[in-house]
RNA sequence: CGGGAUAUAGUGUAAUGGUAGCACGAAUCCUUUGGGAGGAUUUAGUCCCAGUUCGAGUCUGGGUAUCCCGACCA
């Protein structure tokens, strides 16, 4: 993409009612824009990167036999009055509104009757079982106070997976293997060494629902954890009998603040007894569907990654989640013409570039928004480079720089883009 | 929802109750191109509604918005 033509523009200084550093950066880079407090834009930067982010999540979900759909945002009030989760004094953060007519509707805060009641019609058999539904949908939450930028608003991107089990036990197989999906897709976008599975508390159906708390001072969420085992306890949960069922000592924990980028919990049969969702196994016999529902917000997931990879110049993106592979800068009208052909190079080799073209802009302009922008490998085509016949590559992460020749390029960075992994410098 | 604070140009900031200024941005032109370059000429603003006053960005009341702390987060 040529960046002359992007419409997005970056900014110098943060809108002074940002607090939050991922707020702060994705508005400076043009990768997000404030619509109201709690509501977010996505900007064609920070829609790659949801997109980026969105395709992680669905391949793994997809790798554990998720089956994308996509629910209505418009929720009828009769469905919720069957699990008593329409009265506001039982779910205070409902949006409402009203058709023409007069009837009341909400605006899914998340989707569990919904989906089950719509389940009834495809599930009657034990041959029908199990499933696993899952969307990348718009939640709405009227929050009393939003913070934290796009990690905690009014509308955002949930993915909500819900299981349908035959019985617990392949209810907890899946929940296992859909524990392991998470830890798949935050080591993905690099958190996998901060992020612990953490016990918090279950409701009604199991003693303990599992959170994934990314460690970093901006979350809301007070952890313990340990270090050793690679588990932590929400605090909300931390006990004395919380740490013998899990034989954990207070001397192995340390508290820490975290960001829940995730949550997995057992539902047991509370929504398929109120929907009357079961099935005839073997033998003729009915039983009830077994639930869990997974639930990650892609974008609160896109804050948590801002929040750790920035520092002081702008953002520092891991490549899984980058809206772009490479960032091409040309210094001077000079050398456009080289820099036009590296461009092309690499939009053949398959290798996603954004391209400062700009011509007003000066090389400290260009560097200034490339650092702020954070994509991962800054390739420089200058005078200076055209006189040694190469290309200077930079790496945002390290800051390493190195000369290459255009070819070796090129080819390192399909490989690059194939196998995030493999170290240019 | 309880408590606290703020609201001036696209952005960031000044202005004893007395001519709304500066920087960045944007526009035009010229010179520039390895870390937000220089010059010239432009552009654009007091959140809304009342009140006090000869006169309100500034004082008073109400509203709205935004932020912070706490509570909440099924």
């Amino acid at each position: 993409m040529l960046q002359s033509g992007l419409f997005t523009k970056t900014r110098r200084e943060a809108p002074k009612d940002e607090v939050a550093n991922n707020a702060k950066l994705l508005i400076r880079a043009g990768f997000v824009h404030k619509e109201m407090a709690g509501v977010y834009s996505y900007l064609p930067l920070g829609l790659r990167v949801l997109n980026n982010i969105n395709e992680i999540i669905r391949k793994e979900m997809d790798a554990i036999g998720g089956q994308e759909l996509f629910l209505t945002a418009l929720q009828d009030k009769s469905v919720w009055e069957k699990t008593n989760r329409w009265d506001d004094s039982v779910v205070d953060n409902w949006f409402k509104t009203k058709l023409k007519n007069g009837s009341e509707l909400g605006l899914g805060f998340t989707h569990e009757e919904p989906l089950t009641k719509l389940m009834r019609e495809h599930i009657n058999s034990f041959r029908d079982l199990p499933a696993y539904p899952y969307q990348i949908q718009t939640k709405f939450r009227n929050e009393i106070r939003v913070k934290s930028g796009i990690m905690r608003g009014r509308e955002f991107l949930m993915k909500d997976l819900y299981s349908f089990s035959k019985n617990e036990e392949e209810h907890n197989s899946f929940y296992e293997k859909a524990k392991e999906a998470y830890g798949k897709i935050f080591s993905s976008v690099g958190l996998g060494d901060i992020t612990y599975v953490t016990f918090a508390s279950g409701g009604s159906f199991s003693k303990y629902s599992h959170e994934f708390q990314t460690v970093c001072e901006a979350g809301e969420d007070i952890i313990y954890v340990s270090e050793d085992k690679k588990i932590a306890v929400n605090k909300e949960v931390y006990d004395e009998k919380t740490l013998e069922d899990l034989g954990l000592k207070k001397e192995e924990l340390e508290e820490r603040k975290a960001i829940e980028v995730g949550n997995i919990f057992s539902l047991g049969t509370k929504f398929s007894d109120a929907f009357n969702l079961d099935y005839t196994d073997e033998n003729g016999e009915k039983h009830p569907v077994i639930m869990g529902s997974y639930g990650i917000g892609p974008g609160r997931l896109m804050g948590a990654i801002v929040e750790i990879f920035s520092d002081e110049r702008g953002i520092v993106w891991p490549e899984a989640a980058a809206p772009f592979a490479v960032h091409l800068l040309s210094l001077g009208d000079s050398v456009s013409k080289t820099a036009d052909k590296v461009y092309n190079d690499l939009r053949e080799a398959g290798v996603e570039a954004l391209y400062d073209d700009r011509k007003d802009a000066t090389a400290g302009e260009k560097f200034a928004d490339a650092d702020l922008i954070g994509i991962p490998w800054r390739l420089v085509v200058s005078p200076k480079t055209i006189e040694q016949g190469k290309v200077e590559v930079k790496n945002r992460r390290t800051g390493e720089i190195k000369m290459m020749e255009e070819k070796e390029l090129v080819k390192l960075l399909i490989t690059l883009n194939v196998k995030p992994a493999v170290k240019l410098c």
